[in-house]
DNA sequence: ATGAAAGCGCTAACAG
DNA sequence: CTGTTAGCGCTTTCAT
C-alpha cells in the first residue's frame, strides 16, 4: 500500500538548481521563461515522472475548471447523446466534467448536488429526477453565484436558464398525427404531471384534441412511472376500458414498447386496432414490431447548447441571466405503429 | 461572476474567539472536543454557510477518498447495474466515485485514465474499451502502486486483479443449447477476438461444437463491431451463405436484435429456420419478437464484488495481489428465439 | 529572465 | 480539552 513519494516542483527545482517559481512558470509554458531553461525543466519533469498537483493548484487559484453534470439516469440514448454533446464542448474549452446520476431519486439528486458543490465545480448542468419538486438543493449554488443550467427536465417557473424542447408542441404533433390517422378516442400514458416535460406534453395532447373537436376524456389519462411494470399496467388499464381507445400517445419509448407487447399478447392489432406514438426516439423503437412512431429529441445538440452557454457565461462572454429559456427543435418520426392510411 | 468570499475555519474561529485547531477538530466530530464548544462551532458553521475545502484537505492528507470508474460505454443495462453495485459499496464505505466513459475509444480511455490519475483517485475500477490492446495507459497507476481492478472487459494475461464471468462456459452453454434444439450448422456473430470476452466466448462455441462432433466451419464466423450497422451486415452475410445456418450465437443482445429484424425482413422464420441466442440480457431482449434467448450477467453483483475488493485492499484488510481472478456466475435464459422443441 | 516569499485552507504533531 | 505551528504543492506579486 505504501505509495512512492510524489515528485513536486521542488524536486525539479532542486535537481536543476533553479527556483520553484521558474519551474512553475515553465510548466505552464509562460513565455517569460527562456526556451533553454524551459526545455531543461520539461525534460527533468519527464524524467522524474512529475505530475502536477491539482489540489495545490486549485487551492491556490480558487477554481477547478470543472463542470458538474447531474442527470436522472444513464441508460438512455437521449442522455448519452446529451453527454456526448456536453463532452465535446467542454473538452474543447478545456474543462473537465464530473458526471453524477440520481437514478430518478430526488434524495440522491440532492446528495449529488451537495457533493458537486463541495467538489467546487465552476458550474452545473442538471436534468431533474422524476420526483424532484423544488430547487431547494441547488440553493447553495445560487447563493454562491455558481451558474446552473437545467435541460430537459426542468422546474418551470424557476429563474434559472433552461434548455428544453417545445414539449407542448411535440405533444400536439403526436396527438394530431393520431387524429390524422383517423383516431378519435386517444388515450394518453404519461408520468407525473408535476414534471414539466409531462405536463407540457399533456397540454399539447389536450390542445390537439380541442382543436379537432374531440372532447378530453379523463378516463383515458393514465399516469405512472417509467418502469416496465408501468408499461404492463398501462396496457391492462387500456384493455379494461369499456370501449377500447383507437390511439395511444405514450410519453416514453420504453414504456410504449412494453405496453405494445402486452397489448399484442391480448390480440390487439397495432396499428389497426390501436395506433401508438411514443416519445424519445430510443434505439428500441426501430427493433420492435411494428416499429414505433415517436418524437425525436436532438440530444447531442441539446448537450452542446447547454455546455456552450454555461462556458460562455463562465468566461464572461455572455450572461446567463439574459437568456432564460432556450428551445431546441424536435421532430415527429412516423413509423408503422401509427400508420393506418 | 464575482463569487462571495468563502467561509473558512478561520472565520468561524475568529467569530467564536477560539483556535482553528478546535474548529477543525469539532468539524470532523473529534471526541476530544467538548460537546458545548462543538455545538457552538456547528451552529456558527451553519449560520455562516461554511463548506469545507476539499482541496486544502486533500492537499494536506494526501488522499482523496475517491475511486475512479472507467467504463467503455454508459447506455447498457449491464453497465448501469455494475455502476449501481459499485455505488452501493463505495457509498457505504464513504468513498466518492468519479465515472468516466471512453465511448469504446482507447484514445479516450487513455485520456480518461490520465485525468483520473491527475485527480489522484485512491483506486481505479475499469472495463476496457473495444479496441484497447494493452495496458500502457495504466502504467502510471501501477508505478505509483495505485490499485486497479478490471472487470468484464479485461486484458487476459495481465498481472492485475480481474472480475469476470466464465465467458468460455457461457459461450459453451449458449452453443450447446442451440445444439440441443437440433441445430447443426451454427453461425457465430461476435466482435474483435483480441478482447477477452469475445475470444473466450468463441472458445466456448468451438468447444461445444467439438464435443458434439460438429466440425468448426470458419465461414460461419462473423466478426464486426457492436453497431446497428454490424447487426444488419451480419444478417446480410448470413443470408448470402450458400447453405443457411440453422442457429446463430450472437455475443451482444443489441446486435442480435438488429440482426433478427433484418433476417425477418427477408422472410426467415425465427426460431424455425434459424434459432438465435444473444448475450447480456438487455431490456431489449424481452421486447422484440420472438423474445431473445440470452446469457444473463449479474451486473450489480459484479459491481459490488469489484468495489468491495478494491476497498478492502485500500483499507489494508486484504491484499489484491493475492486474488488474481474472480469469477462471477452467469446463466442461460431461454426464451422463444431459440426454442424449437 | 529568474528568485524570494507570502498565502490558498486544512490537518496533525506537540505543548500546554 | 484547547492552542500554536509547521507544512501539503502551487501560483503570483514584487524584487532583482
Amino acid at each position: 500500500m505504501q505509495k512512492e513519494k510524489d515528485i513536486t516542483i521542488y524536486d525539479i527545482a532542486e535537481k536543476l538548481n533553479i527556483s520553484i517559481a521558474t519551474v512553475s512558470r515553465a510548466l505552464k509554458d509562460d513565455p517569460v521563461v527562456s526556451k533553454k531553461t524551459k526545455k531543461k525543466i520539461f525534460d527533468m519533469a519527464e524524467e522524474l515522472g512529475y505530475r502536477s498537483n491539482h489540489f495545490a493548484r486549485n487551492l491556490r487559484i480558487q477554481q477547478t475548471n470543472t463542470i458538474g453534470v447531474l442527470v436522472h439516469e444513464l441508460n438512455s440514448n437521449f442522455i448519452t447523446s446529451v453527454l456526448a454533446g456536453i463532452e465535446k464542448v467542454t473538452t474543447e474549452a478545456g474543462y473537465d466534467i464530473i458526471i453524477a446520476h440520481s437514478n430518478e431519486s430526488s434524495l440522491k439528486e440532492a446528495a449529488n448536488a451537495k457533493n458537486l458543490f463541495h467538489k467546487r465545480v465552476d458550474g452545473l448542468i442538471a436534468s431533474l429526477s422524476f420526483d424532484t419538486s423544488n430547487l431547494e438543493h441547488f440553493k447553495a449554488f445560487f447563493d454562491k453565484n455558481i451558474p446552473v443550467i437545467f435541460f430537459d427536465r426542468v422546474e418551470q417557473d424557476s429563474e434559472s436558464t433552461v434548455v428544453v424542447i417545445d414539449n407542448a408542441k411535440a405533444g400536439y404533433q403526436a396527438t394530431q398525427h393520431l387524429i390524422e390517422q383517423g383516431c378519435t378516442r386517444i388515450a394518453h400514458v404519461t408520468s407525473s404531471l408535476k414534471r414539466n416535460v409531462y405536463s407540457q406534453r399533456f397540454k399539447g395532447y389536450k390542445d390537439a384534441l380541442y382543436d379537432h373537436n374531440i372532447p378530453f376524456d379523463e378516463s383515458l389519462l393514465i399516469i405512472n412511472d417509467l418502469s416496465e411494470e408501468a408499461g404492463i399496467e398501462a396496457a391492462r388499464q387500456i384493455l379494461k376500458m369499456k370501449r377500447l381507445p383507437d390511439g395511444v400517445f405514450i410519453t416514453n419509448d420504453f414504456v410504449a414498447a412494453v405496453c405494445m407487447r402486452t397489448l399484442k399478447e391480448h390480440e390487439v392489432n397495432i396499428p389497426e386496432d390501436i395506433a401508438i406514438v411514443g416519445f424519445n426516439n430510443d434505439a428500441i423503437g426501430k427493433l420492435i414490431e411494428p416499429a414505433l412512431t415517436t418524437i425525436d429529441y436532438p440530444g447531442q445538440d441539446m448537450g452542446e447548447i447547454v455546455a456552450t452557454n454555461l462556458i460562455n457565461h463562465l468566461k464572461g462572454v455572455s450572461n446567463l441571466r439574459q437568456t432564460n429559456t432556450i428551445i431546441v427543435r424536435s421532430d415527429l418520426i412516423v413509423r408503422k405503429s401509427s400508420v393506418r392510411k
